[in-house]
DNA sequence: GCTTGTTTAAAACAATCGTATAAAACAAAT
DNA sequence: ATTTGTTTTATACGATTGTTTTAAACAAGC
């Protein structure tokens, strides 16, 4: 590959060598744990062992680099998460689909990516909340383009699994719940606060524990949701 | 008040003039729309119509400046959180508290404060979910002091609403509750994304609707928690 | 009017920011 | 061995950062 002139066409858009992978994870590790402004190209660069230049090289601008950076966190992550749904589809031929299924469809790959994962997706949690809580065009467009697909498919599934149901109630609910998830999600690296003040009642560093939670107190304020008017 | 000449003790507690509070209000509008770090303290001087230094003098570091930021927007909420809750508890002197009532305790004073509040607590939010992504120990400072014992009493009187459940489902349900309500009340400023996708089913720009469907939600979530064992 | 103590303003500080340029190092192919 | 295309480095640019310094404006008391 080679770097185009022009600085708006400078990216790259494979990104595939050793260093460009190396300058992504670090960007990736520094910027979920310090936000995109207060790390610097050179902090990136100096993480990743590489030049400052070489960022400009393989990604351009800034702006640029967090595109990617969000994108390869929430890309794989949802290719997991509509692969668990497919997977609860096709168990049930009848179309008869179970609504702790789909619940669970969503929440398990993201919540066991963000405890066990190893690749970019594992910093979804912080990456995603970061980036919902900054108003800036160039981000809210990644945002939009990774998951308007995907929130109308599991919206579907689960408005599927409770035919009595309305479909607001599914749409809030939905909402509800990948707020709960993220919230819950970051008590780990908030020092397991809630694991503190509960006196160690709830176990935040169980991935699993925190899988049936979620599950059960999404599955049961949908169940009962208002049901079509 | 005079200013202090060693740097670290140069903060005015007070701020109390008609200048400090301009570039209080000045800082959250900005850190709420672009986050902390990007914001400048030129930014802030300028929105505010005064000089740079005028906010070393008033706040001392930028440091400083965004923990008193956050904290004017969180103190006077848990205020009206605390209150309302002691209004429950008054109104039912026998002890028998209604879960309905505390959690709309918590649910209805925030939202209407994002929705319609006029000082700082406006702000809420996006100034909390930005201070919930940024993982700096002078951040969680002000976050554990400012949380730590609201969530208590609440997590007690919800407790108390629901004797047949065990402590630990009630902490949990806590956080997902505060999960689920932060990432509602974001959407107004995301464009109002939700009522997009849901074909305007979800007003999301009506805080009436998003109370009654934020509370229904977690007290059926709640209401039908594992038992103790 | 002069003297306080307090608040604002202008200007400058060193440091760091994102980015561009140009040259060097490297690999593969002829 | 030399050319060719690609990757990496060193270095520099102008702009902007947080903060300090110094002086001017201001209000109140005597």
């Amino acid at each position: 590959m080679k770097p185009l002139v022009a600085p708006s066409e400078r990216t790259r858009e494979g990104a595939d060598s050793r260093t460009a992978a190396r300058i992504l994870d670090s960007a990736l590790e520094l910027f979920a744990a310090r936000g995109f402004d207060a790390v610097s190209v050179r902090d990136i660069a100096e993480h990743a062992g590489a030049n400052p230049a070489a960022i400009s090289y393989y990604f351009g601008a800034k702006e640029q680099l967090i595109q990617q950076a969000i994108r390869s966190v929430i890309a794989p992550l949802n290719a997991l998460r509509l692969a668990a749904l497919g997977e609860v589809v096709a168990r049930n031929p009848d179309g008869r689909i179970a609504i702790d299924d789909v619940v669970r469809a969503m929440i398990e790959p993201t919540v066991r990516a963000c405890f066990t994962g190893t690749g970019p997706e594992r910093h979804y949690a912080r990456i995603w909340m970061l980036s919902l809580s900054l108003r800036q065009p160039y981000i809210d467009e990644v945002m939009t383009e990774q998951t308007d697909e995907l929130l109308q498919r599991f919206v579907a599934a689960m408005s599927k699994a409770l035919p009595g149901r309305s479909l607001a109630s599914v749409y809030w609910a939905y909402d509800f719940m990948i707020g709960a998830m993220l919230h819950i999600l970051l008590d780990p690296s908030r020092n397991h606060r809630l694991k503190r003040v509960s006196s160690g009642l709830c176990d935040t560093s169980n991935p699993d524990d925190v899988i049936s939670e979620l599950v059960n107190f999404v599955v049961r304020g949908l169940h009962l949701a208002r049901p079509v008017p």
